[in-house]
DNA sequence: TCAATTGGCATACGAAGCGTATGTTAATAG
DNA sequence: CTATTAACATACGCTTCGTATGCCAATTGA
């Protein structure tokens, strides 16, 4: 049988990831040891290099990982509500959470950009990205938002969403401070909504309308 | 006379900033040994742990004088209209063009966050998210926004304008991809405008209107 | 079944780089 | 004029990374 061996080069790899992700999560990419974390999961960095190359390839390979769960999360909540919109402003709320936890707000939002690069010229794309800009260019076919560029917005959108994250992160009082940012986040985003009248929708997108305080300062 | 010693000491501290932002510039944060950018200003790393204690007290000193910059640069900007609105306008517009230096993108918006941690816990305090915070208080006051929280407001846009600008700066047509940022962001933007009427403002902020394509896609 | 070879992983080695401890010199204070 | 402080340089040890090398097990082909 050669499947054992396949599942033992699988298990060592998935525990060097594990290890890396335990490790990067907790210290961050530069102080963390290859030789420590390499040890904690009974091994060495020879496996580590054999495999990865070098720390940066374990970084990646940590990264896409987290990216793919982050992406499947946020696909099962966009996809529960019946309207489009709602589930549009749901996956950013989500996306928000999701750039709470530290883990994924360390690896992926501040050390992998800065080990490397722009996370928009990442191999895995930012598949968030991808699932968001999906999103909405399915809301622009049905005229509930401006005739604004998909991809763009999400950019946008994601951007605002990750440095809500970081303030409410680092808050004080992080209740009060995603209060704060999560209606004007949402005041925000009214910006893209289709303003001219009732189109192709028939149920418009009233979801976040309540919660909106339309009179002035 | 203790004036020139004064000034020669000034001035090791203003070639060790000087060389460290060079090298941080170029070569980034990690890559950049103290040893080599320190003799490029005639020092050694003597100089600089008596000066900064360590790298990562240089890289706050080089990240404040940077910010300082930007930070006076924004309020020049913002000043120059007599409409408050676009004065926010032109802020974020120019928030956008000084995150597409490639100075200012690396030291500042990716080593710094990955070493020094979130940026809105910097003593520095990021000057540029206060400008664009006060800004925003001159406008709910004046019933042009929502009434939404000013420092909110003024970290998601921030955050929308910084994403916007890595994403440009890494694009491979800069140029398009710049005209189709604008675009989504402006539309974002109007998200915080007061359309129940017009009120306190005698001239409706109707400068960035006529750029918005309103018709559905 | 039995070489031969490949590939997974460990060990050993060299090269930086960082931080600290220790000078050395010049300026200020008393 | 001496004593002390402060601005730097020099020297050392420690950690860490990357590579080169070696070993052993497992697969392959006859």
């Amino acid at each position: 049988m050669h499947r054992p061996r396949k599942e033992m080069i699988a298990e060592t790899r998935a525990k060097l990831i594990a290890a890396a992700r335990q490790a990067f999560g907790t210290l961050g990419y530069a102080e963390a040891s290859m030789d420590d974390f390499t040890a904690s999961a009974g091994l060495t960095r020879g496996a580590l290099y054999h495999h990865f190359g070098d720390k940066k390839g374990l970084l990646q390979a940590v990264i896409a990982e987290i990216d793919a769960e982050m992406s499947a999360r946020l696909k099962v909540v966009s996809a529960k509500p019946d309207n489009l919109w709602q589930g549009f402003v749901d996956e950013c709320t989500a996306y928000i959470e999701m750039a709470l936890e530290p883990e994924i707000q360390r690896i992926v939002l501040r050390d992998g950009p800065a080990v490397l690069g722009d996370p928009s010229q990442w191999p895995s794309q930012s598949t968030c990205i991808r699932s968001m800009t999906e999103s909405l260019q399915r809301l622009r076919d049905e005229g509930t938002i401006l005739a604004v560029d998909p991809e763009a917005a999400a950019r946008l959108v994601s951007g605002a969403s990750l440095h809500a994250a970081q303030w409410i992160a680092n808050s004080n009082d992080p209740e009060a401070t995603s209060k704060k940012a999560v209606k004007a986040f949402k005041v925000l985003l009214e910006g893209l909504l289709n303003r001219t009248g009732r189109l192709h929708q028939p149920d418009r997108p009233s979801a976040i309308q309540p919660e909106v305080d339309r009179s002035p300062a």
